[in-house]
DNA sequence: CTGAAAGCGCTAACAG
DNA sequence: CTGTTAGCGCTTTCAG
């Protein structure tokens, strides 16, 4: 069973390897009926490409990765699918890599796995689609690169992204619609771009319904679920009076949940909880968390299309994309049991 | 910023090119000061060997795929950081390939990925473990595999894996001692081969305690949330009596919790649940859920080791490894209220 | 222990 | 529209 090359396919198909070359590459001035040949021949004897030997030839690799350091699995997951049926779609690979910004020397790790390991382009999802050293990293070494949801400079490289402060203010708004008026916020960790969007959003809201900030208290949690927990033992500790919790993340939702449930209030009666992304965590809980469903497939997918098409027609528009999210209303949230 | 090849170390170690190549692929008869040297200047230069070069001209790839096809993004994660852990350690790198077994063509579209992207092994993890159709296409291509929990033809090939059934039976008698004797079980789909061993631990704990499996309903699912919040309806509507719920995995026992909590019963109190794997989703419920801790991280990391001891000895041996279980009691099991 | 030469399979740059 | 000739950066012979 030897391997079958490109001259295999040149010889059958009474051809230069040039030919088959340009066939396979797309491009441009081969005679139709020529080019049916080679796509015939090379069906035929199941010819694939060496990617190797592309990729050492043409200093492309064919090869995109995705850069992340999100401790959710579930959000990674997501990512991945987009990233991987866009690849596919444009017969490229992914692969990823975890770069851990805990670790001191994660830009050098970057550059040292983009220097043994060709790629011809990078995705970013957060926290890493904002982070300074990496994408200086990324621009020495020459790598395009697009971003999913980053925050700032948006417009400096391709990217797709929700409206944080815009979803925020909605869900705030739905909390106020019920008739809350003690609503406690947990913002997630400063290193999240995200985080100040959805405190505006937050406090936006507040202000147009003229609610009082002194009545609505902030925490600050590092989206994980233990941080949603102890947040929430605070706020229900605080003598607030608060109705309602609406946490930047559903992990940190749950958490707070959890920490009501633990101190044996009803949740919607006399807790609503709300939460932010839409994950699974959300739905697999009874009551079943109000959330913001964020396309997060979506975002990778057209973030890595965009990453694509600027690779083959080298254009150097930089396309940005908004992509709109949804106010999930579930069981977790209702109208308050007193009135304040 | 020119790129640095061999040639580059070479004429500033002033050695020949095939020199520093045996330096970095840690072949013998290098002096033990020329190798020094070499590497001195690599690392004064930032050298990092191309890729697609070394594949090229070597046919290797140091390159291991993992083949999967498991809903549960949390395993698939927790598979992941094993798997790149080991590689690291190694030289190597991974990259992750969904395979849908839905897809009819699964077979197909692993055997093209395999012509295209070389890659020197592949780790396969549940339900592909056990894959027929992929494991021909993978010995067709002479491609080197480890699995992570095979059922079937455990000693073909390099693997990790638990004890399924002791661990069920294990998990079976924790709720037996708690003084359950209506205990209903819901079993993951034929498709698993694990299904078989924990329906065989679950069965082996009723049988040695003398209980009747009449008192004992079995049903099954797809180890997805939504079959075990069916499962766990048609259990509470089935006047069984049923005290307690064991189900295969810890998704299945979170639907089936869920279906309880609709239900208007109170966990534990009025019904004892119990999972299989400890993924996170157990963690971050209230209760939290009494689960099988499953080592994930560590059959991956291990199953990746044995494969690449096995890359680099050529070695034929087949290594196989059992890692331990833990059993986690924890809020969601207690003694049932009325022993019938 | 070390080096020189010959490719790996493909694409780039030029000729026709 | 098509073919020829050089490499890409490395490893594999095979000689020393």
């Amino acid at each position: 069973m030897k391997k079958i090359t490109i001259e295999d396919i040149a010889k059958e198909a009474h051809v230069s390897i040039k030919t088959v070359s340009r066939v396979f590459n797309h491009e441009p001035n081969v005679r139709d009926n020529t080019r049916d040949r080679v796509l015939a021949v090379a069906e035929a004897m199941n010819y694939r490409p060496n990617l190797s030997a592309r990729s050492l030839a043409s200093n492309k690799s064919f090869i995109i990765v995705h850069f992340h350091d999100n401790p959710n699995p579930d959000y990674l997951d997501r990512i991945n699918q987009g990233l991987h049926k866009a690849c596919r779609a444009a017969g490229y690979f992914s692969v990823n890599e975890p770069l851990p910004l805990t670790n001191g020397s994660y830009a050098a790790l970057a550059a040292t796995y983009l220097t043994s390991f060709h790629v011809d382009g990078a995705l970013l999802s957060p926290p890493l689609s904002d982070d300074p050293a990496l994408l200086a990293v990324l621009r020495e070494k020459n790598v395009p690169y697009t971003r999913v949801s980053p925050q700032f400079e948006k417009r400096s490289s391709g990217a797709t992204y929700i409206d944080d402060k815009a979803a925020s203010l909605m869900m705030t708004n739905h909390l106020i619609e019920l008739g809350h008026k003690n609503i406690a916020f947990i913002a997630g960790p400063s290193s999240h771009g995200s985080t100040i969007e959805r405190t505006a959003g937050f406090l936006k809201a507040l202000e147009t319904a003229g609610l009082s900030v002194q009545n609505c208290p902030q925490y600050s949690g590092d989206f994980s679920f233990r941080s949603g927990l102890n947040a929430g033992q605070k706020i229900i500790e605080s003598g607030h009076n608060v109705t309602a919790i609406f946490a930047a993340n559903d992990e940190m939702a749950v958490g707070a949940m959890m920490a009501a449930m633990k101190a044996g209030l009803d949740i919607p009666k006399d807790m609503s909880i709300a939460g932010f992304d839409g994950s699974r965590i959300g739905d697999v809980l009874w009551p079943q968390l109000t959330t913001i469903r964020q396309p997060i497939r979506q975002l990778s997918e057209r973030a890595t299309d965009i990453l694509l098409t600027s690779l083959r027609t080298s254009e150097t528009d930089i396309i940005c994309e908004e992509l709109p999210v949804t106010l999930l209303a579930r069981g977790s949230s209702s109208v308050p049991k007193i009135s304040s």
